[in-house]
Parts: structure tokens; sequence; C-alpha cells
DNA sequence: CATGAATGAGACTTCATTCAT
DNA sequence: TATGAATGAAGTCTCATTCAT
């Protein structure tokens, strides 16, 4: 109730932050960290450039800020998916794979990632950020559910870690192909996710 | 026979852009190519800035020259397993994970990979030659193999461009967490590469 | 009445690429295109090298820039006189030679062609425009005028063009050798241009 | 007889300074001094870039050399004119103005007072050099003869100096409007020297 | 809070000149 | 004498960052 009170100018400047990193986001993405001009990011942001240091420090502290917002809430769903749905590993593990499918495949949600991988050899930080508040968790949440499976009789007991890689792997080369290397002609996320699962539940080789 | 005897200053010449393109390749692996100043591969080369410019147009040149020579090789091998090694396919799959495993293990090789990932969003043509040279290359082994196993029974008839990301998405999820992401704890790649392989084989799932 | 009282700063801001270009003058005169450092430039204007770079795209935009303006008021007056002025041609003539003489004695003045010739070699493009717009006209409004004169029976019936660089050529040979080639201790403008004129009106040669 | 025993090898080698000159001459003509490179002139020499410094200590060397080789006949026979053929002042002006004419038409010709010209701003001694050996040489032959003509009574007794300017003005106008700005239909260099004769002669105004 | 003019450090690239062979 | 590889100084241009308004 409080909040609906606040003036509407004050409500946009309390925005800026966030309006300024979506549009970091999106000059980031599309010119790389070094190539993307502080300038093209206010453009962005419509803002002129003295205006962006009124709320960040730096070119970089805008990475940083851009990399946390960005990681928050996929850490949050990472960390709530590997401690709950555990009833049904399959359909569990079904679930996730169908649903990081879409999430990868869609070009605004791999900007991040993208984005992580190409400043790494820079920004070391931000890397191992990524990678523990991410993909350890993601991958994590999987073998949690394979442990979970294996206890249930429904897995058979191998490499945990092994299987968060080959759950995670192909839809990374996927995405990687896609958005990255420029390829365009894949078959649709859905498809995809489901020819990986049938093959990993039940195994190449003929009995 | 004192034809044969080349003088010691030509053969410098001769190599010097081999050598410009390793330190090249050290430099921009440790910077990223914006970041590498063209004074830090002239220092690795032990040679001044401008000689830089006797042997390559720009920075740009020498990044697309680098890529160029790393990428030869590794194609010209693809090539070759593609077209051979097809008489015992699990086998040849079998060696395939593990050669691949090794190569992406190695800081080395890796560099090339990491590097094109990571100048993609710059330079697009870089990105779909690597793809098309390497990336494709790859999956399309790995499909050919799978298809022959389908023909001779050994493996059962799926989608075999999902079986290529199956079979080479974990080793880059590896990479990439150990090279690009900093991990560091992981086991080594012979031990990782087999969990792979069994799993792959066998499916996940108990019958 | 408010809205006459621009602001301070941003009268500066407008008035920037004049006296940028003021600066540039001066540069490109004492030292040629070429010598001529940005550093120089910016020096002369009392801004810092990038700050030009604010307002010009490039040391070849300066010099176009440059030549542009100040050929601009030139060659309107060039066509003023060209269309004006004709109902008394011998004293037209008379006052266009006595003009010009002066402008062209005055280094300030002479300094744009000046400037034009040395880089003629390079630019092409600012070669030719100089021609059109300045040379060109001036021949043209001698010719102008000498055909009148002839329609009026002043002027002896001969070749208009030659007239022209008649007019012109002696006072150029001046300007050059003064300005250009450094010579010092020749009589003042008026006295050179009037010997000119009684020569050309009267000829050379004893009847 | 002598010399006709010197080795072929031995004379090219003596030629080479007068090579490398042409050399310059033309690429100097072509870009400009500043923008001429050593390189390209070593080139048009068919010569290593190195061979030029055994010849010329500098680039500016080069440039000098250049103009004290071109100037030195053309100031002996400005010399020579100014000395002889006084018989007969109008023919000898008459042949002076074509001679000049075609010379100054010729692009070879004029390409060293273009140099000249171009480079004044920076080599002042150069250009001093030239003006004394060349310009003033050439206006003073004209008044020279001017002034004969007078004693003859010829010609009528004016401002020889004018006379001078009077005469070479036009040619020079021609030949820079044609040479340095790149004007190209022009009548040809007798058409114009003979109707320049004329006006000079007769004088413009009706009587 | 917002602007946009201004700075200055630093990058890439060029090229006259040198030198070992 | 001749080469061509190499240097290093210098120049143009860019851009993150600051600051007066």
């Amino acid at each position: 109730m409080t909040r609906a009170a606040v003036p509407k100018f004050r409500r946009r400047a309390e925005a800026r932050p966030d309006e300024i990193l979506d549009a970091a986001l999106a000059v980031f993405t599309e010119k790389g960290f070094d190539a993307a001009r502080v300038d093209d990011i206010a453009a962005a942001a419509r803002l002129s450039k003295g205006a962006i240091y009124l709320y960040f420090d730096s070119k970089e502290a805008l990475l940083r800020g851009l990399i946390e917002r960005e990681v928050a809430p996929v850490a949050a769903q990472l960390k709530a998916l590997a401690e709950a749905g555990l009833d049904d590993p399959k359909a569990t593990l079904r679930l996730i794979v169908l649903t990081a499918m879409r999430l990868l495949n869609d070009p605004r949600i791999f900007a991040t990632p993208r984005l992580v991988l190409s400043v790494a050899p820079r920004f070391a930080e931000v890397a191992r950020f990524y990678r523990q508040r991410v993909v350890d968790q993601a991958l994590g949440a999987v073998r949690k559910l394979h442990r979970k499976g294996v206890g249930d009789g429904v897995f058979r007991d191998v490499d945990s870690d092994a299987v968060g890689r080959l759950v995670m792997g192909p839809l990374l080369i996927h995405a990687m192909r896609r958005h990255v290397l420029g390829a365009e002609d894949d078959p649709p996320p859905d498809t995809i996710a489901k020819a990986h699962l049938e093959i990993l539940f039940e195994g190449l080789v003929l009995k």
C-alpha cells in the first residue's frame, strides 16, 4: 500500500539501475564487454553517458552488477529445484531437461552465460562466482536427483557427477552452436530435449 | 650440400609468423583479444611492436591467422576420423571420447576454442568458420559412427545428432568448468570419460 | 528577453568548430598538412586533443571543413562580382585588380590557396573543389567583364580566357614569390597593381 | 675512349643516384613529399629501401638533391637566355613565352616547381633556393629583355618587374590549373601563348 | 538527478632509419 | 654494393571517466 504512494518520477529514478543493466546486457551481448562503449549503453538506456556514472562506478561495476542481478533468480530457482520435487526422480529429471532446454534456447536468457564466458579470461572472480552460483548449482541439482533415483531403485548407481554433465552437456552444445557460433537450422528445443532424454534413459547400446 | 645450409637469418625470418602466432595465442588466451596489447604479443615473441606488422596486417589479422593455423590440423584429424575406423563402432566411439577428453583437458589445446568463444560476439565469421571446420566436423564424425553402429546392429536407432551432442556435451562441460570457469578439483580425464561412456552405453534407467 | 540570454557554456560549445578551424588554419599554414600534428591544433585551440574529435571526424575532415569554410565567402563575393558592376568595365576591372592584389598580399587570406596548393597532390577533390569555386569563378568574373567591355566598345575583342589569366597571373606570381618562396622586398601591392593595369591596358609595344 | 672502357656494372653504380632521384621525383610528384614513403621510392628505383641510404642520408637529402639536380639545367638555360638573344627583343620575348609555355605544360617538367610549392612551408631554404635560381632568374631575363627593348625603342618604358610578372603569370595560372588543380580541357599551349602575347603587346584597351 | 563538453591515458599502426648478413 | 629484417619514435584516433552547469 505504501508503495503505491511513491510518486511516479521517483519510481522511475528507482528503476534506473535496472534499466541501465538491461541496456548493458543488451550491448554487452551484442558487442562483447570490451567493444561495448559506455556511450552505447547510455544510448540504449536513453540516458546521457554521465548519468550512468551516477549509478555505477565504472564499466566493470556495470558488468559485476549485471551478472549478480541475472544470477540471483536463476540461483534461487536452482536451489529450490535441488531441494524439492524428489518424489518422482525420472519425471523431475525430464522436467529439468525440458525447462533448461527452453531457457538456454532463449537468446535473452543465454545472454548472461554467454557474456560470462566471453569475459572469463579477464574477470576470474566473475567466472568463479558464476560457476559456483549457477553451473555447480545446476549440476548439483541433477546429482542430488540422481542419488534419490538410485535410492528409489529407479536409476542405475553410476557416477552422479557424470550424470550431471551428461544431462546438461548436450543442452550446452546446442546453445553454444546456436547462440555463439551462429548455427540456425536446428530442430525445436522440445524435440531435442526429448531425444536426449530417451537416449540417456535407455542407453545407446542394444541388449 | 652448400645449398642445404640455409643461412640462419633466413630460417629465423621464415619461422617468424609461427613464433608470432604462438605468442599471440598465449597472450590472447591469458587476457582475451581486446585486453591483449600488440605490445604484449611483441614482447612474448621477443620482437618489437613494429616487427609484428611486417608479418601481419593488423591485430585482427593476427586473430584470424591464429584461428586458421590452429584449426587446420584439428579439422584434418576430424575428417580422417569421420572416414576411417568404422570397423568396430563401439570401440571407435570409446576411443574418440577418450581422445577428445584428453585434448580438451589440455589447456594449450583448449585455448583456441576458448578464444573463439570469447571473440565470437565480435567476429561472427571466425565463429562460423570454427563451427563448420571443428564443431560440426566433430559432431558429424560421431553421427556417422552412430549410423554405422546402427547398421551393424550395435547401436540403437536413435537420433544421431542427439547422439553427437550427448557424446561431446559432457566433455565440453568439463572443459569449460575447468579452463574457463576456474574449477580445479575434478577427477582425471580418463576417469571422467569412462564414466560418461558407461552411462551413455548402458542408459540411466534400471530395467 | 530571458530567452535571448544564451548561457555561456552553450555559446562556447557552438563556437568551438570555428575556433578549431581557426587553429587548424594557423597550424596547417605554418607547417603544412602532413607535418601539422593534431596535438598542435588542439594546443592552438586551447583544447585537448580528444576534444578536436568531438567536432571533427579526422584530421582530413578538419582540412575539408577548413577549405569549405574559407571558400564559401570568397566564392559568394566572386559570384556577386561576376553578376554586378558591369556599368564601367574598365573601372571595375581596375577595382578587381586592386582588391585582389590586396587580398592576395595578406598572408592570412593567402593561407588557404597556399594550403590547397600544398595538399593538392594528396587530395584531388579538395583541389578540384577549390578550382571550381574560386579559381574558375575569379577567372570567369574577369572574362564576363571583358565580354561586356568588348560589347561596350571599351576593350579589344580578344580571347577572354587569356584576359582572365593576364589579369590574375601577375598577382599570383607576386603572392607566390612573397608568401610561398619567401621574397620580401617587393613594392606595396597598390603600386604593383597599378603597374600591371597600365601595361595591360596600353600594351607593351610602342605604336 | 677511356670512358667506354668502364665496365657496365660500374656505370650502373654511378648512375644509381640519378635513378634514385628519378624515382623520387615521380613518387614525390604523385603523393607529395610527406605521403611518399621511402619504400615507394625504392620500389620505383628497383632497389631495396636500405640501398637508398647508401646514396642519400635521409629522405630530406633526397628532396634537396632532387631540387638541385632539376634546377641546375633550368638555371643555366635561363642565365643564357638573359645574356643572349637581345638582338630582336620582341621576337625573343615571343620565343621565351612559347618555350616557357611548352615547358610548363609538360607534367614532367612542371613536377619540380609543383613539388617545391608543396614543400615550401616545411623547407624554407629549398623554397628560397628555387626562387633565386629559377623564379628570379626567369623574371630577370624578361626584365633585361624589356630594358633592351625600351632602349631599342621597341617597348614602352614601363616597370620592368611588372612586365616580368605579366609575361610569366598567365603561364603559371595555366600550369597550376592544369597540373595542380586538375583542369583538363584547356586549349593547346601554343594557342594560349599566342593569345597572351597578342594582348600583352597590343594592350587591352581600344584607342 | 541529469547533461554533454572536456580530458588524458593509451591503443593501434606507420615509417624513416639502422644493421647484420 | 645490396638486402630485408628489425627497431622505435611518433602520430592518429578512441573512450572511460570527470565536472561545470
